[in-house]
DNA sequence: CCGACCAAATTGGTCAGACCAAATATTAGC
DNA sequence: GCTAATATTTGGTCTGACCAATTTGGTCGG
């Protein structure tokens, strides 16, 4: 968020991991902020903003007495981010679990854009699309690209809820996969395919044809980011042996 | 989240307020800790407190020299709820894009839940519609059968990401509702025709048809929603009258 | 042995004052 | 008017203190 250099966002990033490696049991009492304070070395200041962090991701409840730990699945999805990254590599499954709901909210994004864009708003969505389609076989190359669609058709749309909760989403799985090196390869023919068919889409202002191309991008960039990881996993097994 | 009766979540809650009511602009140095210490009549840390959560709301952006707005874009989630209920009666088009983004989610779920439940829970699920269709005329006893089937739809998708959006929404969107004392008429007929469509499609476990099915829903429970948060806006301008 | 009750200890919530690093505002010189 | 130096302001953190709320441990009675 801000300037996360700060001691109370060190002290807070590695309680948020403790809890999110299941280092405390749901309902268990957490260290007092005293003792977490010795425990840094830091002000119990420092500890409290550490704790107020916690307790505003959901990961604890702070009441007098002592903060309670809490169960994952009330929790902010600003804890997503982290968790995916937990261990050496990512975790396939939460990986995938990103991209399902990116489709998700991808599809109801172009269905409201289609639906609500003008004329020269169509236009420009063509041309995008056009564009993009010259890097099927490049990309990182289409990729930011691609963000840019995206931004156009959050802009068409304009539905805040979706903005936020992909902007959010987004960040923290950028991070994640850049972090950890991990670059899908995906089929050429497949994404021309998707251009294609996102184009008619656009032209027949179908909206429901352009999300079932989204969800077909989806679905390849599912299989191409499993694999990568496989292959990340499998690089590393060969490492260690 | 937790004891949020401290000095410092009411202050937070004040000024992520007067944020949201676009007191500042974006980009605008906020004022001072000291100054909000003066203002607030509160010491300097909790005022420190207060602004940590509005930093990690996206709000603002603490650093040294001040503080600064941030354009509401780079909101988390959890400004949605209070964004939703800061006038007299809720933001319409927010509630609406509440809704639509709920049953992109609620789709995805009941397509993965179709797709990965056993026998066992597949007649679990369709014990639980015909419950829920005997209450089509009884809106408020029917919505806590439907929130358990929710429930169970999550428990068998196991998504997390999207339990965790769902979780932060629902529980934003059900406060902001009950606060405003709008209550959604549903069709009758409609929501019968919804169960039993649930019902054909649980049997014959087709997720797309089951999607289709809570699409059509949702379009119902937007319109009844508009319709009552309209109902709300006359009743309160006749009695300004 | 178990449950109820009470006192002591612990814990969170907040305060005031101090100090240092970083950013901003002001002033002086060209 | 522009730039550099200086002064001021601001955030980040610390220490020590106090009060309200919760937890813990001990005692007593059934």
């Amino acid at each position: 968020m801000s300037d996360t250099n700060t001691l109370s966002h060190e002290i807070c990033g590695i309680l948020r991991d403790e809890i999110l490696l299941q280092r405390y049991r749901s309902g268990e009492r957490f260290p007092s902020e005293r003792d977490l304070a010795s425990r840094f070395d830091a002000s119990r200041g420092a500890v409290r903003e550490a704790l107020s962090q916690l307790d505003q991701m959901g990961l604890i409840r702070s009441q007098p007495g002592g903060a309670r730990i809490q169960s994952i699945d009330s929790a902010s999805i600003a804890i997503l981010g982290p968790l995916m990254v937990l261990n050496e590599f990512p975790d396939a499954e939460l990986v995938d679990q990103f991209l399902q709901t990116f489709a998700a909210l991808t599809s109801l994004s172009i269905k409201g854009a289609i639906e609500k864009a003008d004329e020269a708003q169509l236009i420009q969505m063509t041309k995008m699309v056009v564009e993009m389609s010259r890097y099927a076989n490049d990309f990182e190359t289409m990729q930011p690209r691609m963000s840019l669609f995206h931004e156009l058709i959050s802009n068409i749309t304009d539905n805040l809820v979706v903005r936020l909760i992909g902007n959010d989403l987004k960040a923290q799985f950028v991070e994640g996969m850049m972090q950890s090196g991990i670059k899908p390869m995906m089929n050429e023919l497949s994404l021309e395919g998707f251009f294609k068919k996102l184009e008619i889409s656009i032209s027949k202002k179908d909206g429901a044809m352009a999300a079932d191309a989204f969800d077909q991008h989806f679905e390849e960039l599912r299989r191409a980011t499993k694999l990568a990881i496989q292959t990340r996993e499998q690089e590393l097994s060969l490492k260690t042996a």
